[in-house]
DNA sequence: GAATGACCGTTTTGTTATTTTGGTCATTTT
DNA sequence: AAAATGACCAAAATAACAAAACGGTCATTC
């Protein structure tokens, strides 16, 4: 295996384990067997390599997501099946799940811009599989691909957060083809 | 005017200046021309007197908001207008406004549960005219007014953490009666 | 020419001393 | 007698400083 890879995959444990601020490059080389100075001739900084191991984050999770997409069902039940698939993953996955909990406990300008990149990578997910599934919408897909993937963030991860009594799938998902998908 | 209402008044001004944290007793006291023990017949701890001010703050919202409702408007229409109130109140008024920015800043357990308060004040609030003005609805209204509240939340408030091309409220509100209004 | 680690200025962390804080309660004021 | 008060206390926050760790560089090595 060439020594990007090696530093590649160096990094995406490092950070798993113990996410972005608290990993440090001397760790990552030493994991990679690499000499440090050998990680800055194929990446500028350590922000530049956290970017390249979350976009390929990123990737992983969309082929998941197009993998649950089922080509017999209607538009609305694939992007439920895909903002379901691509929470899960971002509650599931090491590195993300990692993310989210290094977020919330400091404040890294980093860590955030990762996250949002993820975040926008979901609705983009969703706008392009929108417009393809109903190319003559009259409402902009952007917007409701926004608005689909804040709708279920906030029923399924941020839910528990303001109320005791939990939610259960089935009441959410039939609660969004009452209201949300009525119109799709 | 009596000594309670004296210190209700001080607090509500130097929690509003300063944040909860980075205001002592003390300060109320002094700006209250009161002494410090007198704080304590009235109000049991600090947290105390802060939920108080919190609890009168969330009152003046629901009023705001009571008095924006047209009775010859839709229902839909009386939600919209009464949301876009109660999140202009809640960036506009210098309390909550200080708070939001103290809860980002730091991680007050204090300030986190307080601002808790206020969503789910505003949830409530749209539940119940929400139930009132369509009492034969078949879906759970509860669900619906959270969905409401969030979907607001991210339009008008966290559309622009995300992206650079701001939304003007003319689109944002038509969207939703194109989107989440529409079954309404 | 690619890889390296000793090296550098900066940031973070650990430590201790000092100050401020929320809360109490014996005393004073009404 | 009841309400108000501020000196007082343990605990928490802050400041100040030393020491360690960090990201990034680059002369040297392979």
């Amino acid at each position: 295996m060439d020594r990007k890879q090696e530093i590649l995959k160096a990094a995406a444990k490092t950070f798993s384990l113990y996410g972005y601020k608290a990993t440090s490059v001397d760790q990552i080389a030493r994991e990679a067997s690499v000499g440090k100075g050998t990680i800055y001739t194929f990446f500028a900084n350590k922000e530049d390599l956290f970017q390249a191991i979350v976009l390929s984050t990123i990737e992983e999770m969309k082929q998941q997501a197009v993998r649950v997409l089922d080509p017999s069902a209607t538009p609305a039940e694939n992007a439920h099946k895909a903002l379901i698939k691509m929470l899960e993953f971002r509650e599931t996955h090491q590195l993300l799940a990692r993310l989210i909990e290094e977020e919330r406990a400091t404040k890294s300008k980093a860590v955030y811009d990762m996250m949002q990149q993820v975040e926008k990578a979901i609705v983009e997910f969703i706008e392009q599989r929108l417009s393809r599934a109903l190319p003559d919408l009259e409402t902009d897909p952007k917007l409701l691909a926004y608005l689909l993937y804040k709708s279920y963030v906030a029923f399924v991860v941020e839910w528990n957060q303001l109320y005791e009594q939990p939610l259960d799938e089935k009441t959410i998902s039939q609660f969004f083809h009452q209201s949300l998908f009525k119109g799709l």
